[in-house]
DNA sequence: CTTTTTCGTATCGATCCGATACTAATGGGG
DNA sequence: CCCCATTAGTATCGGATCGATACGAAAAAG
């Protein structure tokens, strides 16, 4: 495993570098890439990341200058600021493919077995997160506050929100794993 | 996958913290009480951290000087140098069990579970590596220069040595993965 | 005995990152 | 309504990582 962390670094590094940007502004335009509604602000970024919010403060300065995302206020909250990729960003992800790395690792290996590990890995991840007290992070398949209104329309029984099909497989910072009950 | 190496990354520099240590420097700790006698160098590191040699240089020296690790010429090649945790490098790395925490993990989780989910990741490292045309790091279990002399000698088929049980158990930079034809 | 390659170090500049202090907006008491 | 506490984000400063480059020394190649 740690061994599989840095070889995710080093590929960052590689594919940052042609670009000049450090792993931890791709690790963010990914994230946001991902981000659901609740979750596209730089504090939900700093927990994500486990940096300061001081910190990822400067990193959004740098990806905002770059023109790779664009910053908004919020509507009712006029203290939170809102994130999300410009068409740039969107387009240097796209171009990097952080992921499809993984695609070719994994060519080799039955979709069953991938299956089976993932779903374990998912368990481990969720327990990691418990003990770590910090955000739980995750998406409304497996969050106990996702409701299914109909076929397609979905929502959060925390916020009260409906969610479209989409957005249900976003990454969101008011995750509540299941099985366990909700305080 | 990437939400497992930023929580990795977190728990390193939470960790770290308590001796304002950096998540780096804990990796390059982890790695050396596990690298074996080919692979206990600066440039093998490097290698293993996806860093150029100049910027490791650095991490050793810092971690000599604070007396974490040991630096020795080696024998034969006098250009080379072994590094070897010290006593009190040993005893921050038992006392901090950056691998603790995956056992927390993981304990829902049968180990038959574990066991393919693990045999799985390897696979995905292996090809992985591949990729990447980087050194290639593994242990004599799955390598293709790895010969078994007796109950429990090993050989390396590639420099010649024989090998202690323990020791084919730990990371090797000249791995070669078996399947595959050796080139 | 040259020339080249490899291992490691030294120095410099850019930039990440945490700590601290700060502003602004929200929310809760009384 | 006013004061206080809390929260979201920014600004600034200093320490430290990291890559690039240059360098020295030993080994290998020719």
């Amino acid at each position: 495993m740690e061994r599989l962390g840095n070889l995710m670094r080093t590929e960052l590094r590689k594919s940052g570098s042609d670009e000049s940007l450090q792993p931890v502004h791709l690790q963010a335009l990914v994230y946001l890439s991902k981000a659901n509604r609740y979750s596209n602000t730089p504090q939900a970024l700093a927990d994500y990341l486990g940096l300061t919010k001081g910190t990822v403060s400067q990193t959004l300065l740098l990806l905002d200058r770059r023109g790779l995302i664009e910053r908004f206020e919020d509507d009712i909250d006029r203290r939170v600021v809102r994130l999300r990729l410009s068409a740039s960003g969107e387009r240097l992800l796209y171009e990097s493919q952080p992921a499809l790395a993984w695609q070719n690792a994994t060519r080799n290996i039955s979709p069953n077995r991938i299956r089976n590990a993932v779903s374990a890995l998912r368990e481990a991840l969720e327990t990691l997160q418990e003990d770590n007290e910090g955000t739980m992070f995750g998406d409304c398949q497996s969050c106990s506050w996702s409701q299914k209104l109909s076929q397609r329309i979905y929502r959060c029984g925390r916020m009260g929100d409906r969610l479209s099909g989409p957005e249900t497989r976003k990454i969101c910072r008011i995750y509540q794993a299941k099985v366990e009950e909700s305080v």
